[in-house]
DNA sequence: ATTCATAGACCGACCGGTCGGTTTATAACG
DNA sequence: CGTTATAAACCGACCGGTCGGTCTATGAAT
């Protein structure tokens, strides 16, 4: 027999060209990266980049996988298990707050991304699925709060959603420089403009 | 003499265009809309399209306009100087809940108008400028509120940006389709909760 | 141990087609 | 007729994708 196909090799080469991939889409987005761009990005040529993925749409596809995995936060919600409902509030808004910093220069990306899941059933589906299993995580950690009196008698879904969008809406503001306050700051404050309004007096 | 040039005649053609050009942009995008799209879309040729406008990007130029227009949410500020200041962000509220039902079909356009914005500094500037108009209509009213003592002591600013994280969240969810719950009813019910954390018990 | 055969990994010139934009032809109207 | 307005044919650049070919690791045969 000839050479065995090496798996570990072929996972190191399409990482290679995933994160040359979001690199370049980064600069000059989805639709204006060529092929030629993301093989001058890698330093493979094309004939490799082919080898790998038999398209462009399909590159695409594996990259969304990076983006919206619901894995990675489930395994959030694992830790999010001891503590009052605040403390716990608290880990995952630094959680998230670190997981930002850390996507920050590919959060062009993951916008456009959201453009094209607006025309997209499929990827629609994912951002959606991970939608959800986000919510379900922070909605656990409110009605948590109810049951601990610690906050009144909310919609846990309603809140959940609305810090959520905080999130989400400081992300964006962030990201296209519209704000003159500092992100964490703005944030955190807004969050904990919801949270005065649904904890319970002492 | 020669024909009159009929400048209203121009100003319907040029809305002829940009409305084909919208409606072209939701369904496939910027990049992904060619100007024979925009060409079939509209009715008219492409020698016609060019007589209006001298490239692509001169048509999207014009089109941003559409979108970022200081001028339109100034008119609603000066709707809202009467009232309660409750009574005011409620005025404030359903005029945003109607513009938003009213662009619903074009949202995907001005996302992406987002992504091409963080990366063009001229149109991130138009979007800032946009962006400071409404969040300082807002926190006049904040403002008035703190003052009227129908709210506590807050941060007018900080409150207002948290009050278009909401908006801004809400609409990107409902965009989506991420939410099962009513976009009007997430909305109402995201801002009173911040709402609820500042005003002043009676 | 050396040679050979085979298939995985990779390369870059090239192709068909599409894009934004230009030019040319013609109609409408003063 | 000259000007304005529109349509259609056309252009070069560029795009995603292909393809013939090269190189190299590895098992089989000698």
């Amino acid at each position: 027999m000839a050479r065995k196909e090496n798996i570990q090799n072929i996972a190191r080469r399409k990482e290679q060209i995933i994160k040359a991939a979001i690199t370049a889409f980064a600069r000059t987005g989805l639709k204006g990266t060529s092929m030629n761009d993301i093989v001058r990005e890698s330093g493979l040529s094309k004939g490799a980049i082919y080898w790998y993925y038999k398209s462009k749409d399909e590159l695409i596809s594996d990259l969304l996988k990076e983006f919206f995995d619901p894995e990675e936060i489930k395994k959030v919600g694992e830790v999010l298990v001891t503590g009052t409902a605040l403390e716990r509030l608290e880990k995952f808004i630094g959680y998230t707050i670190e997981e930002m910093n850390k996507m920050q220069r590919f959060r062009p990306v993951l916008q456009e991304l959201f453009v094209i899941a607006s025309r997209d059933q499929k990827i629609r589906k994912m951002a959606k699925r991970d939608f959800r299993v986000g919510v379900a995580l922070l909605q656990s950690v409110i009605e948590y709060g109810v049951k601990s009196k610690e906050f009144r008698k909310v919609d846990p879904n309603m809140v959940a959603i609305a810090i959520f969008e905080i999130i989400e809406g400081t992300a964006l503001f962030w990201s296209l420089d519209l704000m003159d306050v500092d992100f964490e700051k703005q944030m955190r404050e807004g969050i904990n403009l919801i949270l005065d309004g649904i904890k319970v007096e002492k």
